[in-house]
DNA sequence: CCGGGAAACATCGTAACGCGATATTTTCGG
DNA sequence: CCGAAAATATCGCGTTACGATGTTTCCCGG
């Protein structure tokens, strides 16, 4: 399952190789346990939303795609291929997403006018009330953890 | 694919259901992008991650194991139940990710002299070597994103 | 010292999800 | 008005985590 991402999202948009030398010098121990402790705290609140979105009856997936359309930048919905990048996913990924949300009323398509290629997806009454709880529990959760969650402060680290 | 966890890893040991009203009042705009970003945050992060270690020819799974083996605390080994719990995952997901990384040479299972139930997973010298590389990748992948990745600052979105 | 229950790890079959490859519809420049 | 590019959709497949179940080892009461 390797993953070219046609336009990459991160830093420089290279991605690095095996020919790439690491910038700096071999990591500490502690650097070590930083970065398992990040990535620990990620699985953690990953699973805590898995858990809780699953308790009201929709998908991590699911709930991740409601949240990019209530959260996109100054509006309320979005086409797939922007979806497709704010989740970081393959446009046809989203498609499939879409498609089970929608069977679940969660989600609709409605033609774009400005555009009859792309179609523009929003959330239906049904999807924004469970947003609104799942979202809440989430904030709830995220400013408890929000140390643990914290990236590693390597200056600090010395 | 529904997950009790054993020993639930957050806060309180309670997962929020349907019942539960949430805290606080209903969320602001504002506060539905900050979410947002945040996820995207991660995602965007995680896609980095396995496109970086893909290209060295391990998976994502194998490089979360691997670091949580070095970034293990006061150790650089561990038994298959405390995986579990640092990866989040069930046991037996586990023991088929430890197979499988063991049958690439990454990793090796020892006896546990204090324990002939457990097992010891420790990491080969050709895990070290390319886990070395791909944290290196990691970290100053980190240094660059670490605004961007942090959790939203609720006090300061007003 | 021994028998039963619990703990730790392992095996097997299954379902969901994301992907590559490919197809379809719409737009737009010349 | 036509061909290339863009946006969405369809199909089949491999990987992975899971539930249910099995095996080995420890530990404790009697």
């Amino acid at each position: 399952m390797f993953v070219p991402v046609p336009v990459p999202a991160w830093s420089d948009g290279r991605v690095p190789g095996p020919d790439d030398a690491p910038t700096g010098a071999p990591l500490s121990k502690q650097e070590f346990e930083a970065l398992a402790r990040f990535r620990f705290g990620i699985r953690r609140y990953l699973r805590f939303s898995e858990e809780t979105v699953r308790r009201h009856g929709v998908t991590p997936q699911q709930y991740q795609l409601l949240l990019a359309l209530k959260g996109f930048p100054e509006r309320d919905w979005a086409t797939v291929g922007e979806l497709a990048e704010r989740l970081q996913l393959r446009h046809h990924s989203v498609v499939e997403l879409i498609d089970r949300a929608q069977a679940e009323g969660l989600v609709e398509r409605v033609a774009n006018p400005e555009d009859g290629r792309s179609v523009r997806v929003l959330l239906t009454r049904q999807g924004e009330r469970i947003l609104g709880r799942l979202s809440a529990l989430h904030r709830d959760e995220l400013r408890r953890l929000d140390t643990t969650l914290a990236p590693p402060n390597w200056d600090a680290l010395g």
